[in-house]
DNA sequence: CTGAAAGCGCTTACAG
DNA sequence: CTGAAAGCGCTTACAG
């Protein structure tokens, strides 16, 4: 054997581990394998271990997943890796993975979320095992691949309408809630919803249920409006509170569908030489890191992105075993943080608190 | 053919398209794959695609990967998916090895550091191509583990100090020497560095060049003194802050290695009662998101982390093709981006500006 | 231009 | 407990 002592690690494979040993190489498979280990006499794999020790043998995991049909690869779809938002999805999911012998691809949909599609079949392609996706609208053409293929696949943070994948989001409903509640609270009355793209399960959904916590509180038609961003953005932001501005001066309140939304409607109070909160309160959603720490720091809705990432790949791994078929929604409590961005509305701008009256019929549930 | 027609995607393989359109398998190959289509007669080949299309036959990324040797998957190892330094770079990096088709495998080092080289290893038996690393220290095992396995590898962000590998990172001695110069013209002299860890290049590095750079001013000996976080760290920065303000409390200006550890120097800095830029000046680097939103918005060194991702992966790319055997140090140049926490030192305070001093010859370059 | 064969490195029924 | 064989799905010299 000239070039097997060579400092040029050339791979070594099973057959010359075999080769040494002087057994079969099936039989060096076994023994390297933990699980079929218990089928080879125990000094035969003490032996055989020591020989690929001594010849820096490593698995071919390419090579076993072809004969196996497993790649143990995951991929996982996001609008844009750099977001604070998805990052830490990502992170979770990618932990948890890993935890399980999976390693993950990302895939930045990014720039052009025209090629989603082409994504997921390049990933398929790969013979990934499963499809984690981040990046969904509420109807996605991309699931009905994943379905047609029969890829398992489970969505993060953004659901889809028809519910054909499992997903795991946080509770839009209820978090719109606790938003309205605590501006309503403060003794808010002319709130706006400052929505996100209604193509979006989170913009959609969230802008539905502004309204129900409205209604609730029994403020609807001239109380209420919305503004809808066309993407998740700060510039969008900005450009559609101006919007709201124009329309409806007098509103004391902002309830923005997104953290970066909220910013962009700083940006734009500023502008018009309006202060937060002293002459308009402004709540987010999502609590992404530095919200803390901007001026003023930022009421707003917290939802745990690394939570998310987290059951999600739990959800997938559980498809991926084939152990649960059940299509699930997994939604998660999102919490209400108070810190400096909202206030009682601006003396006699505002009417008075309606504090004692019953909230109308129309709510949903409680 | 029984389970042919199923719409359960069994899936397609090369043999089953060669039937169907009655050619040799390896005909197939070869009108399947782009660069050797013109082996084929056309009409034959026109024919072979249809078939595929038809089937839906979807090529198999592994099996082509067993034979040729080549898995078009590149890993990337980072500290900290979630870190919005970090994320940048994989997106950049991600983007352009996607463009050349590869995917790219994230690793998140994460919570285990001590995992790395186990990770490195696992993606080696992935035999992945080629490893970005942004997690290395100054001196590195995992690189000695690339070398070995002659596993092509680039730096990116952090360097290592014996040079064994390419890296792309920002210039941190320039970096450095704009944050002491703007700080100096603002008229400072009692000036402290907010150290980073002294295991990374980027700890180690700026760290010199502050020193370098004060010289340069003529200030050396008591003015001049750093306290080091030991990691890079919100927490770490204040805590090291604390240490400052106890051991020099007449510094005027808080040079730090890094965003995060100056907005630790914030929290510290509002413990104490000290208002930035007021009493005290800080100046970040990085340039992280949201740094024009903190209070007071972060005067910082800008770097590109996402075109440092983009440059890393250009050049993993050429290393792969073997293009280019030499090992090079790309280093981007960073920029200063002048906001609201730095301002001339508080009257009285601080000596004046000796402007009209040459800078000492001790300093380095120009 | 096309076919037949070998082989990438592994795993796994099948015998014994 | 071990070996011999087949095969995962592809590509690529080798003939013709």
């Amino acid at each position: 054997m000239p070039p097997s002592s060579s400092t040029r690690s050339k791979t070594v494979t099973i057959k010359q581990v075999a080769e040494a040993a002087a057994v079969h190489p099936s039989t060096v498979s076994r023994a390297l394998n933990p699980e079929t280990r218990y089928l080879v006499a125990q000094e035969v794999a003490e032996r055989v271990l020591a020989v690929a020790q001594r010849l820096g043998y490593r698995r071919n995991l390419l090579a076993a997943g072809l004969r196996t049909g497993r790649s143990h690869l995951v991929g996982m779809l996001v609008p844009d890796i750099a977001n604070t938002v998805f990052s830490p999805i990502l992170s979770g999911a990618a932990e948890r993975l890993a935890a399980e012998g999976f390693s993950t691809v990302v895939a930045d949909v990014g720039r052009e979320p025209g090629r989603q599609l082409e994504i997921a079949r390049e990933l398929a392609t790969r013979q990934i095992e499963g499809l984690i996706l981040a990046t969904v609208q509420r109807d996605d053409p991309v699931v009905d691949f994943c379905l047609e293929q029969g890829i398992p696949a489970v969505l993060v943070n953004r659901a889809e309408e028809k519910r054909r994948l499992s997903a795991v989001v946080s509770d839009d409903a209820l978090g719109m809630q606790l938003a309205v509640d605590h501006v309503v609270e403060l003794g808010h009355r002319k709130i706006a919803h400052l929505a996100g793209p209604d193509s979006v399960s989170t913009g959609h959904l969230r802008r539905r249920a502004f309204y129900g916590a409205m209604e609730q509180h029994g403020l609807r038609s001239v109380d209420t409006l919305h503004e809808a961003a066309e993407g998740y953005s700060r510039e969008e932001g900005a450009a559609a509170t101006r919007r709201l501005l124009d329309r409806a001066p007098g509103i004391t309140a902002i309830v923005a569908a997104n953290d970066l939304l909220a910013l962009g409607a700083y940006d734009a109070l500023k502008e018009r030489g309006l202060r937060c909160p002293q002459d308009i309160s402004i709540i987010g959603h999502n609590d992404m890191p530095m919200m803390d720490l901007v001026t003023p720091p930022l009421t707003t809705i917290r939802i745990s992105h690394n939570a998310l990432g987290r059951e999600a790949a739990d959800l997938l791994l559980q498809r991926i075993r084939g152990d649960d078929p059940e299509i699930r929604n997994i939604v998660l409590a999102p919490s209400l943080v108070v810190r400096e961005s909202t206030a009682p509305p601006p003396q006699g701008r505002a009417r008075r608190p309606r504090a004692a009256k019953t909230p109308a019929k129309a709510g949903v549930a409680g």
